[in-house]
DNA sequence: CAGGTTCTGTAATGTAAGTTACAGTACGCC
DNA sequence: GGCGTACTGTAACTTACATTACAGAACCTG
């Protein structure tokens, strides 16, 4: 409080966290020097399994370049400050966390089609590696809004939009009864994560199998198959 | 690492969380001395607002006996180490938050009884403090193996537990097909809590209106009555 | 109203990091 | 093949707390 200059975010000389170390635009990993890009990775990778693993507090930079190799003076050049190095491993992981789930190439009849994304679906979630990301978006994305926006298009667009098209497919075809497809995506994602989600979020080591995964998914989509029957309803 | 006596769970001198200062057996409120009860209060009270608010490692000892009064010699006379005193909160919270759902007085048609449920349910969770709370459990859970069980037979258990039991009567009456009720508690629960529960507890302030609490729970009511209707299943 | 006990305020202690400085080394470029 | 830029290692620097110590005030008990 007596020393304005330890306010890292008010530091001229610190280019806080955007861009690493020449002022180049949003460029890829290439144009980084060449072994900065290198470092970076190898640092951003550390401090990925660190802080997932340990949580953000926890870690201390001298640790993360005990497992990167490299330098802690390499670290504060290339971001600036620790809550730099963290968002930067998030943006960074958010490109390839939750990627593999498309609904390319899956059954066209909704019994089967849900099932199989779902399945996909609650088995990514429930991995530790995705388990902790979340705990660490939950936990630090209300101090850092620019998480939050990268966290919900990630997580909340595409995902709950594939699901929406297929769904509005089915629709189209008569198959379901849907008005509001997006919402109706909504429902079958939060059905399918039921309460797993919430007992592993809060910490228990449940090792769920294939087949309770399987069979919570088959129940799930049994509901949302029959909620929203074509005909089914005389509501 | 040098001193062994910097360990607090290794201080046979300071009887870490569980009792205060007398070693009285788990009474109320009222058994400590007097003072220390509301000295207790305030300091539990002030840590709360705090640590919901801004998360424990974020929050000072000094800023809470700031805000609750007293000093910081009582605060760890009372609660021994700042963990100590997180400890504490947390249990003292749960036993005052998630309360109010009961199943007592809700309509005996599934329907409108769900909806009532739901809506309170949702509109409970929804609660900045409650929100909040998740997310400290979410955030320090996985480093604090008590505090989950805390959470998870408070969270999980009773409120999931109620709607089982009213689904397993509305099931003995014939009005809804539900061969295990605790699973099927479980996903009206997931059915309700929808996306909304999660885009807020990744931090984005949306002001929900009873209305869009209706809405969703209304939805949600109807995909499950429907999903599980008696005789609506053709599979 | 004495005597012990419990609170209060504040200052001191100790330590764990975040951050920086610097001297030396490796590398890419002309 | 020299030159500047960027990395490495390490050691200091600083600060921010958690935690403790202590001296005095307030309170209950008898």
């Amino acid at each position: 409080m007596t020393d304005p200059t330890a306010d890292p975010t008010a530091d001229p000389t610190a280019d806080p966290i955007s861009e690493p170390i020449h002022g180049c635009p949003p460029c890829a990993s290439e144009r980084l020097s060449d072994r900065a890009s290198a470092r970076r990775q190898a640092i951003v990778a550390a401090g990925r399994e660190l802080f997932l693993e340990r949580g953000y507090a926890a870690v201390t930079c001298a640790e993360v370049v005990a497992r990167s190799g490299g330098s802690l003076a390499t670290l504060y050049a290339l971001f600036g400050t620790k809550r730099g190095l963290f968002e930067a491993i998030l943006r960074d992981h958010s490109e390839s966390v939750m990627r593999p789930l498309c609904v390319e190439g899956v059954s066209s009849d909704p019994e089967l089609g849900l099932l199989a994304v779902g399945q996909r679906y609650l088995t990514g979630l429930l991995e530790p590696t995705v388990v902790a990301w979340w705990r660490a978006i939950i936990a630090e994305a209300p101090h850092t809004p620019e998480l939050r926006e990268v966290f919900l298009s990630e997580e909340g667009g595409p995902i709950q939009q594939a699901v929406a098209e297929y769904l509005a497919e089915k629709a189209a075809a008569g198959e379901l009864e849907i008005a509001e497809p997006v919402r109706a995506a909504g429902q079958f994602l939060a059905l399918v994560r039921g309460h797993l989600h919430q007992r592993v979020l809060a910490g228990e080591n449940l090792a769920v199998t294939p087949d309770e995964i399987e069979s919570e998914v088959r129940s799930a989509v049994h509901v949302f198959i029959h909620g929203y029957r074509s005909r089914a309803a005389g509501s």
